[in-house]
DNA sequence: TATGAATGAGTCTTCATTCAT
DNA sequence: AATGAATGAAGACTCATTCAT
């Protein structure tokens, strides 16, 4: 067989392909992957499904493409921050900010965390592509608080379960709702964990 | 039309069903939902198709009913501990055992908990299964430590963290073996917070 | 393959075999010979479905039986009315009270006509059954004629037309019940057929 | 879940559905409704099973679109017929057409007037549909008669049994064929029957 | 005789992918 | 480059019938 899958070179074609992927990404996420099938995306996409199979592998090769592009959107969206520049003594209201930001984004679109999170869990290469965001996004951190004098002394390990107490939280405000929970008290207590995993360079 | 779920009488017959039960569960877990087939399922169990359709509805009844059956085991095999003594100072070694016992629980199954978890994101009934065993595993832990004489002050906030962190924990040392990372710290990094969680009560 | 088909010698087993003819045919009559199986047909004689198969030799034996022993009753009931005897004045109370008679009976057992009839337009052995049924009705409708004194003039073809008219008169009562038909009008007009039918017997 | 039924554009996709619709109703009308598989039907109309359901609900959609595409010439190939007229001394010749036509046309499709009528019997949509016709049949001849100096007198109940007194007599002819049933005789006596209904308009 | 467990061929239906135009 | 028609393998599920006890 033939491998004709062709790179678009036009400037409509290339519109089309992202059109593709914005549709079965977008479906994905709602629906999931095996709840979505290439008629309803060539539909949602407005074009043909045998144009799907010109620029697109299979239908898998559809949602990896979407996660390349849509995917730091949903899950690291702090990965855009660089250069952040913040006094040690307000550091509580630093990790608050990332707090709300992560809450807020999860709220925006749940079921496509739901979904991807799904999908982290069960495909190899989804896996590897959420696990290498994650890295990066520990090190960016690693690289924000090193500028910010913090020191180097096990900070991998520590930016990491920091990162872990955040997810964990976001995650409980957003979709739990243990009834029995306050927010606000959870909030305090992973800050003040995080405050305490750096104490060494906040005292 | 007649209801077809037949509760089977004789020995032969419910050591069927189990049968099928663990056979239907296993392949899931090894290789998703999605990627498991009815056939599958009945040649494993060795048994034939249509006997499947007298035990069961359908295919996800076999889910849930094997998530029912072993799902506890697979993540929550600490609710079967109870009345749990300890002395104060040894509070480190607690945790070092609970730690311990989720790891090598994680790596035992490891495909088991990556599926599942799949489904957790995004299945309803799977959800509502792991997420009514969670509450327990929280309430089980709280009352070991009020048993212990720690005291009710934000509790349910404290212990739900504290599971977190060490999830967390498991999870990176079974499957991400980030390169850079150090397991032994980052484990007592997550002692050290939860400790430092309970410090009112350990002081 | 031995046909191991046994015809009941006790008692016990006599009425099991009754009891399963008239469950079968019971739900075959509700509900359509295709959307009737065994299992229910066991279920409702309260037998187990093993022993259905040693009392028919298939599903469609049971159809069979039934009609043979139920049939009469739904279809053919004035086939056990003889030896009628009436003045010739009082033809037309005879005929109302074939035709009360008749319409009563289609009430009982409407769907149970409905089914029927739709095997006798699709299965030859039930076709068969009705067919010759339906002639030994006309035969012994000819008899009772004869007795009172008519003349046997065409009176095959004549009692069949009768016959058709009923039918149909009936038929039209039971089920449709077109709006704007009048029943008591129809009824005379059928009942003035007939008469006409036979004027050179009645004048 | 998209809605899958397409109504297909192409000429060549036009004449595929006839086709499937013609195999279709042509199976079910040979074998009935439950005797006939989809893919025998694909097979017939030369295309895969897949296109099938591109097309249709299902299978009994076929069933359905068959009936109103091709019923009408099965069962009231006369409602075609408008206009008539004849002079009242001619009704004779008139009604010997109308039988003739009938029967001949039974005769064309034996098996198909079996199956169809079976599921008149027994499944309501297409019972829906016979009764439907079976009115506008009424109606049609109800307005024949009438604008040809019929006056309207129980014009209805009177049509209802003629119909049914036609019905059966082409039914017989085509069907039973009782040995010892004389049809010229029998067609005579519905026809003097139907005038005898109609005396007082062509007295 | 009787049970009900077991079989497996058969049915409808879906859908990723390919083909003809 | 594009369309949408077409394919056919695969899957879930049913049920008449047979088997083991």
């Amino acid at each position: 067989m033939i491998d004709n899958i062709r790179e678009p070179r036009q400037q409509r074609a290339i519109e089309k392909k992202e059109k593709i992927i914005e549709a079965g990404f977008n479906l994905i996420c709602e629906n999931g992957y095996y709840n979505t099938n290439t008629a309803e995306i060539a539909k949602k996409a407005s074009v043909s499904t045998g144009i799907v199979y010109q620029y697109f592998k299979d239908k898998y090769d559809i949602l990896i493409l979407g996660l390349e592009k849509y995917g730091d959107d949903i899950f690291f969206p702090m990965l855009k921050t660089k250069d952040v520049k913040f006094d040690k003594k307000d550091f509580d209201k630093l990790l608050k900010q990332m707090i709300n930001h992560y809450i807020s984004n999860h709220k925006v679109s749940n079921t496509a965390h739901e979904e991807i999170m799904a999908m982290v869990h069960s495909d190899k290469r989804v896996a590897e592509y959420y696990y290498k965001r994650e890295l990066e996004m520990t090190n960016s951190l690693k690289e924000i608080l090193l500028s910010n004098g913090f020191i180097d002394d096990n900070l991998s390990e520590k930016v990491h379960i920091m990162m872990g107490l955040i997810d964990n939280l976001c995650h409980e405000v957003t979709y739990h709702k243990h009834s029995d929970m306050n927010y606000n008290i959870m909030e305090n207590l992973v800050i003040d964990s995080i405050k305490n995993l750096f104490k060494n360079d906040l005292d």
